[in-house]
DNA sequence: GCTAAAATCGCACGAACGTTCGCATAGTTC
DNA sequence: GAACTATGCGAACGTTCGTGCGATTTTAGC
């Protein structure tokens, strides 16, 4: 890997830490220029402007959830099995000490919810295919029957989802510790129900 | 009311709004001035500080929220009546059109959420409070025969607000037009499985 | 080890930010 | 209507923002 490369994967790095607590507007470059001990004009040079070092922030997040999430529940056997890979590294994800503000695609999605732009586009892609993941593998839990016959798989994503989302709020918001007991009790609640 | 007091809530009307799209951090002074037709300071005149003026929509925005969305509730008879009128005005709460943004409440939180300081406080007041009003209708649900004894509660707190902010987030952000559909489902089947 | 290219820096810019101030005007009270 | 206060404005402050540029250092290929 070029010097180049490496400078930048480093500064990303700490800018998804800081894009998860400032969100992407927040993250100034020169508070990114301060923790990667760079110059503002060093840093700026990599990216070319404030819109692309967003976009590459997202990108970032984005290939470290498939790294780590997605990646090692697809080679689970698929299935419930695979559904509750996906769920237990999705949370963990969610709680991961090192990246603080929980997962920076869901703070961003917040962020530019109503603020058109190529940058809200992505983050809408990204978690339209984010959520249908959820509801094919729950298609192939019906198909091996996992799961009972007719079940409305685009619901079972909603409500996946939703707890998702609880989680993160009751975790990194609220700083509740039963919030890991009260999700997964809530899957299985959900899978119960879908079998 | 004085004039002051007057122009004072017309600000925040548009404040709230504002925060709504663009956060708390984005929500700019010359901004709200602009769409209020008031002068910058004139307008910083009212509050004395930025952090005032957040203050203020936080807590503009949680009095609108308990006269539209609790008040009605608790006025309804006690039990999973009460709780089904609390969901259906949440929801209707968070996709209403005046209002961009969903909830400004749920923003602001996910905005300060590793922000420690007073407005983080008061939002982690506020959210507390509001689940635990979830569950204490719950509770009564309970007493009442509705619901079956020995339900955890804390639980059914959890699954109905993470449904909640499922709603959101697929009403506001992605645009789903099943979004309704599914928050609904979603609450029948928290609720038949505590009856 | 030389050289061309890539990377980084210091410096400066215009714009926008929150905030302050003095002054005019509008509202309220008698 | 006079006296007083509340309200609002315009101009300016110092700071921070994203961005551009020329100079300088570091890297990579021969």
């Amino acid at each position: 890997m070029n010097k180049g490369a490496q400078t930048r994967a480093a500064i990303l790095d700490h800018a998804v830490a800081i894009a998860g607590v400032h969100g992407l507007a927040g993250m100034s470059i020169a508070r990114l220029a301060g923790v990667t001990g760079m110059s503002k004009s060093g840093l700026f040079g990599h990216f070319g402007s404030k819109a692309a070092l967003q976009r590459a922030v997202l990108e970032t997040a984005a290939e470290q959830l498939a790294r780590s999430v997605l990646g090692p529940a697809q080679r689970e056997p698929t299935g419930e099995a695979r559904l509750r890979s996906l769920f237990s590294r999705w949370l963990a994800w969610i709680d991961a000490d090192e990246r603080p503000g929980g997962c920076p695609l869901l703070f961003a999605s917040i962020e530019l919810a109503e603020r058109p732009g190529e940058l809200r586009d992505f983050l809408v892609d990204h978690q339209e295919i984010w959520i249908d993941r959820i509801r094919q593998m729950c298609q192939k839990a019906v198909a091996e029957g996992n799961f009972r016959e007719g079940l409305d798989t685009r619901q079972f994503a909603f409500e996946f989802h939703g707890i998702g989302l609880g989680f993160n709020f009751a975790r990194r918001f609220l700083a509740d510790s039963r919030a890991l007991t009260h999700a997964n009790t809530a899957l299985d609640r959900l899978i119960a129900a879908a079998s």
